[in-house]
DNA sequence: AATGAATGAGCATTCATTCAT
DNA sequence: TATGAATGAATGCTCATTCAT
């Protein structure tokens, strides 16, 4: 039992430190020895918990997006009435990738790379949490509630925003208020209601 | 004056397989030796044109925006009525992302790593067309066309929804049509109008 | 006693999975942890069985040489008149590298590592199906039937070639046939006969 | 031309150094770290001249082939009548590899490694040395001089014998004297003699 | 006896940068 | 200006060996 919470740890930290220093300095300068020093293991056992640096990376992403999916859908949104649930949702969103900047960064970088080849193959459909939320957009959808265009062009037109707002707040550039947050959740809502 | 134009012509050659390199293999993999190899000249004159590589990357980010701020006023929109102006800056925009594909994945990466110290440090602003567009997007403010956000807010609800998609246009995991577009220039307009 | 039996069966699991790993991937690329999962225990355990790896080779090395020490008597060759034992002989160690190929492999990478130091200091003499050999031999001398020449000189007139053969025909360079064999058993013969 | 013989020097000091260390310690433990130290040159520049640690070895056995064929025909073997241009032929292997130990060493762990697919595939034909020895044993079995056995099969009987006592006499294992060699050049005539 | 997680030195290879030519 | 050979620190990764369990 000790043994299995420990194994546990370690690979948090690994995970934990990867993290770090991909926020921190970037995928570059994000060396295997330095994430092992930081984790406080020896380089070589990181193979042992991972296949390779790749891999490593990888699982990292996808540990972060199950992490976001569970944040998305934090106090039950679909539960609420149109257009709450969206606002809710949007509010998720951004308060996830600004509480974990380090987890936005990552997320930005991973992304944005050649490691990525797009949410469809990247096997976040598999998450029960993002499954429930394609569920609660569908059914908008089919009450008429939104307009027709692919689940794609609504994520950019709402979480989307949201995640360039948090950039922008979490790099010193943007001074959001609670307000000025309702404010855009709304044009948000707006955008995408038929 | 032959010399002056090969110098320009050796510059150019040298940012254009950088970005080649970097859009096709990330930021890493686009090692100096093979940017040499591709731009046709040595390793070593590149340090004449460039202090180092770091340097070479901000160049060729500056004159990529320099490039996108010209393409975003084409046919001058800022001509055009409310709401025109700011569709044709979205259909100008999400043009330009799309049609400079290798374009759009280096500025996705740039402005994603630890390069990017934000658009205000970054010297957009001293570019002509952006200050147009500025102007443009102030005098919608002061007739009270627009939602009273700051100008980032502003930017992520339309363009950054542009960009956005364009990304998934190039990846391949969305595929669009000129009503589509339309339909989202609109949904822009409609989320940022007052 | 089942202890004991289980204890030579890993013994030589582990000999076993070394041999495997030495003919098919080389010296190189034969590493411990391979050797574990190869012969289905622990890496650890290993270091129960042998002192070090080196050890494992020497021990493996040697456990071989007895298997040709043996094979080489096979069939008594030296109840046979002279020179049906020594064609006998001959036939019986190229009929045994044949058969054998992985450790035919296992043999000449060791004999040509600095591994190993001559027959001699290697203990092969200890064996008594190499004594019966060497006086079988020893008698051949006195009773005025082969040249004058060194033990080592004989050798390599005769089983030496047999070898070398016998890689050929494993590595598919060479196809033998029996009429070929006892064709190059006679030359043998032939070269060592006074 | 100044550089032309620096690079060439560099070239060679490369491979003399490899030569030294595989001969010395074995396949494994020539890193290339020591390579370079030993050859005076930085760990960098051994990618320049080769595309990796393999092509190295590689380069190195081709080199020495080349060697090792100019040295066989040394003084004209082929002009020498039957029997006596084999016998020449045969002085001529055994001195070669006595007095170039470290390249028998080498060539001995190539030929038994994994690096090596046998002679036919590793270009040794295409050696001018080594076609006018092919053609000379062309003739001797044109004239009927010879057993009728594959090429490969003389070899073995005659230089491989060689081969094998240069081994012996080089680790000290056997003291070899004129007398025994011009006897076992003899020997080795006899056996492949029709 | 047995496991396999853990270590850390060592390896092959890369690459930004320099500099003699 | 221009070249590209040369450097050497740094990187991802391997592997013999140890040791807590």
């Amino acid at each position: 039992m000790a043994t299995i919470q420990k194994d546990i740890d370690k690979r948090t930290a690994i995970l934990n430190a990867t993290l770090d220093l991909v926020a921190e300095r970037g995928f570059h300068n994000a060396p295997v020895s330095q994430v092992a020093k930081r984790s406080g293991v020896s380089a070589g056992i990181i193979y042992h918990y991972f296949e390779n640096k790749d891999d490593l990376i990888h699982a990292l992403y996808k540990h972060i997006k199950q992490q976001y999916g569970h944040a998305l859908m934090q106090d039950s949104p679909h539960l609420l009435p149109w257009p709450d649930h969206l606002v809710k949702l949007w509010h998720n969103a951004y308060s996830y990738y600004v509480t974990n900047s380090r987890e936005t960064a990552f997320i930005e970088q991973y992304e944005n790379s050649p490691y990525y080849e797009g949410w469809e193959v990247s096997g976040v459909l598999e998450d029960e949490n993002m499954q429930a939320l394609m569920k609660m957009i569908q059914q908008d959808f089919s009450r008429g509630y939104i307009i027709e265009v692919p689940f794609d062009v609504l994520y950019e037109l709402t979480l989307g925003v949201a995640v360039g707002l948090a950039k922008r707040e979490i790099s010193g550039t943007l001074q959001t208020t609670d307000q000025l947050l309702d404010l855009v959740a709304q044009a948000c809502v707006r955008a995408v209601a038929k």
